[in-house]
DNA sequence: TCATATTACTTAATATATTAAATAAATCAA
DNA sequence: TTGATTTATTTAATATATTAAGTAATATGA
């Protein structure tokens, strides 16, 4: 009978567990703040600009538009983030962090770096910096 | 101002996108036989032992025990899998595959299989080969 | 210009994730 | 033996994922 491989030698699933194996690590710190993975992701992203259109957060955010506009409202109800329209096309949403969001983001990110930095202590620093590189490789690789 | 890692240097953020790089290849295909990610993953489970218990399963593939009782749930109504107690412990569920589980199960080995082999063409099999042992350290090394 | 197509997002429907609480069976301790 | 605790699973509540369909604004072509 056709057998499929063994989970040990299954990418996807090796992915999907390391993924939960880092996760595990920042999710506690995470809630501890109030937010979810994908809240922290939206407000990462937003960190990083002035304001952005909702394709491209949902692009770097990967969070699929119709959950980000959830999402978005969510954070819009706490006040961490801002929705507005643009004026030259009335389709787009532009979406901005608010001084109550820089405020949070600014109070996770040095917890957050304290956390990366025990996984580099763990994995140590050279096989983390070469299985970042050779993940990098693989989505370049096998982006549609 | 603290500033967090970029996105590219994120090991959590690239195991994401991988993640999602490779299982977008997967997905159609299991679409087309009705299933979804997280029911595959039952059955795959499923075909490697004659029955299992919810406990166990839960761990195997990943899902956390209450989304396993409604994907269990669903896969039962579409007889694909069925449940027994265990007598001489009422609390145990076990779970085992049907007949109609284990054909649909031996129709998609092939193509699963097929599409991993179009990965390892993309990526080259000596590079999968090093990806996947430095993801089984990671997770050996991460498990809590 | 005006019907048609495209774009950018939102709504809807169903499936899953996460955390906490509930339930019932089994075990343990006095 | 019985009341308290633990174990295995399920329910509940809220958040997110996925796919399809809907809506409104913009762009396009005859």
């Amino acid at each position: 009978m056709a057998k499929l491989r063994n989970i040990n030698r299954s990418l996807p699933m090796q992915l999907l567990l390391a993924r939960e194996s880092t996760m595990s690590l920042f999710r506690p710190m995470l809630r501890s703040f109030g937010l979810t993975d994908q809240q922290w992701r939206v407000l990462r992203v937003l960190a990083g600009c002035d304001d952005i259109e909702a394709f491209e957060l949902s692009q770097q955010s990967m969070i699929l538009p119709p959950s980000l506009t959830r999402i978005v409202k969510n954070l819009e109800e706490d006040r961490l983030v801002k929705r507005t329209t643009v004026s030259e096309d009335q389709r787009k949403v532009l979406i901005t962090l608010t001084a109550k969001g820089s405020r949070k983001y600014k109070q996770v990110v040095p917890e957050s770096e304290k956390i990366y930095r025990s996984i580099e202590k763990k994995l140590g620093k050279p096989a983390l910096e070469d299985l970042l590189k050779q993940l990098v490789t693989l989505n370049k690789n096998l982006e549609n």
